[in-house]
Parts: structure tokens; sequence; C-alpha cells
DNA sequence: TTATAATGACTGACCAGTCAGTAACTGCTC
DNA sequence: GAGCAGTTACTGACTGGTCAGTCATTATAA
């Protein structure tokens, strides 16, 4: 935990020790600071598999290749190490997402951002995650708060943004800027996680990622174009439509 | 370990004890065509607060008013005790959500049937039982498959039915009717989800029941409009738009 | 009296968390 | 460049508490 700084480990026992622990565990070596990152890896995966409650440390240790007791000298306990994997795993999507703010028009920021958004949407972590937050809300109300006001709302409030610019240069149509966010941000989210179960969902006819971005997009456009019967900005001047 | 018989506390407590323990709960009454639905009623409610790795038997035992060892005699496990609890609440849910089926236009129905349902989603068991299924996915893959195919896809089928009519009655604009009853059986679901945790969602800006349900309406609405510029009937003329 | 319903103390498995001990490495000395 | 001392990283057998599930016993009804 104190500020060490032997970080260069130099060359030393590298040299004749690599070749043979290669093979499988390369056990007993003294890596402290790889460790953390080694262990919320092994954890999101047995997490992910068997829940909070059901994963054991032991498996978790093994996987990562190390004994059960090395866990405890960097996390004080398994709720604690929980609430690491999470927060690590959301600070990384995010970071993920920070790269998705485009420049352009309204309508060029909202489509660079839908897209990239998809993009950490399917990303292997993404479904396991949020159903670990979800059942563990009773448990763990400060990580759900976490994952509300950074993830969801955080997106919320992006799109919030870009479908009141839109509005306001007519290129949509008039609504609740937040309300409209919302039915966007859930419609993401809701088709995020049902993506990851396509073989319990079949009679859903759920379709590649790539199909079901398509369709997100189409749904969307189509409930923001303005409505030409009673346009709200009687001086804008309407964008010709070109989306397909 | 020999003497197997020693009992301890052979001494009938029963003399005393007996009219105590009249107080409140009528135990010891032979009510056995009662017992499965009132054990599994407090089973919905422990393992819809604590999870159900985190709920004790001792516990649904006592809300039921009961002994450990009497659930054994309905139920031959936790497991099984879980599966029953999901799936008779489940199938409530259901034959509430059966009687929603209304007749006359695909409009009346499509908004009967939006408002019923929504009702059904603001019941306080469903996001309880959401939650369960959800987090126990790995372990009961079976209650999964019943909640993808009997909650979510029949849903999926009876909205999908509507939305066709309607593109049919030209009432609606062409779409494929399967990706379009996604979107909208995917807001109800993600916003039942939401409703239930206004708390920590704060940022959402999440409003009344009943105004949740007029934005749902008007963004489904506002996606199922027809395209005035181009209608899906290739021969249609597009509008003058001189409105305004 | 018999059959049925219900009880709750008990058992055995399980597993988070501990800690005395060991391995791996560093740096010093000669 | 081998031996030795000191430090750090890691190990895994062990402990103690928790519960699911059992079953001998007791209450009630027929």
């Amino acid at each position: 935990m104190t500020a060490r700084s032997v970080k260069p480990k130099p060359s030393t026992r590298t040299a004749a020790a690599k070749k043979s622990s290669r093979a499988a565990a390369p056990s007993r070596r003294r890596r402290p600071d790889e460790r953390p990152s080694q262990i919320v890896e092994a954890a999101l995966d047995v997490f992910g598999e068997k829940g909070l409650a059901a994963a054991r440390l032991d498996d978790i240790a093994k996987r990562a290749g190390l004994a059960k007791g090395t866990i405890y000298l960097y996390f004080t306990n398994k709720d604690e190490l929980f609430r690491a994997v999470i927060r690590s795993t959301l600070v990384a999507d995010l970071e993920k997402a920070e790269t998705l703010v485009a420049t352009g028009t309204p309508e060029e920021r909202f489509n660079a951002f839908l897209r990239g958004w998809w993009g950490v949407i399917c990303s292997p972590t993404f479904e396991r995650v949020h159903r670990l937050v979800t059942s563990e809300i009773p448990k763990f109300p400060d990580l759900a708060r976490f994952y509300g006001t950074e993830v969801i709302a955080r997106n919320h409030r992006l799109v919030s943004g870009i479908v009141r610019d839109g509005i306001e240069a007519g290129i949509y149509r008039a609504s609740d800027p937040a309300a409209t966010a919302r039915m966007i941000t859930g419609m993401f989210m809701i088709h995020g996680l049902w993506r990851s179960k396509r073989g319990l969902l079949s009679h859903l006819g759920i379709p590649s990622d790539e199909a079901m971005f398509e369709q997100l997009s189409d749904f969307i456009h189509a409930a923001l174009r303005p409505d030409r019967a009673r346009a709200h900005h009687p001086s804008a001047p309407s964008a010709p439509r070109s989306q397909s």
C-alpha cells in the first residue's frame, strides 16, 4: 500500500527463470503492481458467470493464478472487491464513451454518438456489469447510484442536449427533450441487454448488432421527424430529410 | 453421540406456551391446501428484498407464520421454491394481461393494450420478479426461457400484430413490424424498471406513472406517424405542405 | 386410536476471512 | 559470486459462523 518506488524491476531473474515458468502459472513471482487489475479481471469473469453470492474467492484466485490469501493483500473483503470490479469496469466503459463526443451539426453529432455508444453497449462487459449492478442494488445502493448518475444519467444528459439543439434548429419535432432523451437512452439500454440473450429471446427475432443498430436508428429518427402538419417554429427552414 | 435419544428438553413446554403462541399466528392448525400459496407469497417478499442467495428459509417461514420444516413438506428445496415463486407470479401477471385484449380499430386496440400493460408493469411485483429473473439467469436458464417466451415474446407478438394491421390500414408508417414492436416492448420494459428506481435515477427526471405513460405514448405514436413526404404506397403524391 | 400436519433442534457442508509460514528477491559483506 | 540478513510477496491449512436440509417428536383432526 505504501509508495513503493521499486518499479523498473531491471533484469535479474528473467534470464533463466522465464522459460521454465512461462509454461502454465508463473506463480510465486513478485508483481505487486499487476495484481489488482489481474484480480479484478478474474473477478469480473467469475462474478459475471455466477453472481456475487455464488462466486467463491477460491475460484477467483485460481482464475487469476493466485492463492486466496493474496486477494486479501489488495482488497479488504469480498464486497470491496465487488465494488472495485464494478467501478473500474464502468470507468473503463465511460472512458471509451468519452471519445464519442463529435463536432458538427446536431444531426451529425447525434448519429456519431449513437453509433459509438452502441459499440460500447455491444462490448462483452456491458451486459455482465449491468446485470450485476441490477441484481445487487439492495446490497450496494452506492454502486447503483454511481451507475445511475455516471452511466445512465450522463448519456441521458448528452442525448438530451443534442435533442434540444435539434428541436431549436427545427430539425426535430417539438417535444420535451428530457422525455425524448429518456426514450432513446432506454431503447439503447434494453436492446443492449437483449442482444446478449438472443438464445433465450429467440421469439423477438433479434438480428445482428449492425442490423439492430439500423432498426434503432430508424425508429428514433422516425420519432424525431418534425410534424409537417404544424411546425413549431414558423420561421424555421425545414431541412430536407435525407435519412432513409 | 451414543445416547442419541437424550433430549435435554423433554419438559412439556406446551402446557403454558400454547396460549401465548395463540396470540398472533393461528399456527399448528391444519390447512394443507392454503400452505403453498402462503409460503410462495412470503417467499416472494423475502426473495424480492434480499435476492435468492441472501434469503434465509427461516425468514420465509417466519413471515409465513410457519416453521422451516413445513416448507419442505410442500417444496423439495430452496431452488424449487424459487422456481414456484417466479412461475406463479408471472402466470398471475399474464392472466391479468390477458384481459387487455380489446376489440375495435387497430388504434383503439393498441391504445387499450398499452394502457393496460402499463398498469401491469406498474404493479408492485413486476420489478421484483424481473430483477430476480435477471440476476438468476445463470442458475435458472429454464426460468429465463419461460420469462422470455411467456412474458416478453408474448407481448411482442401482440404488439407486432397490431402494428402490422396498422401499417396495412395505412394508419402507421411502413416499417418492419417485428422491429417496431421490439422497440415499443423494450421501451415499456425499461421504463417499468426505471420507474421503481426513481430515487437512484433522479437525474432522469422520471415523472409520475401517469405522465410517464403519456410520454411513452406520445413518443411511440410519433414514431408510428405515416411519413407524409413519401407514403409507403409508391403512387402516393407528396403532401403539398401548405399548412402552418 | 390412527393418520396427517407441523415443528425446531440438530447436522454437515460450505466458504469468507486469518495468519503462521515459505518463497523470491535485494543488498550488503568479504 | 557466494553467503547471509532483511524485506516483500505470496501461500494454503485452518477457524468460525452460517444455513439448507433432516427427522424424531409433538399437536391436531378424523
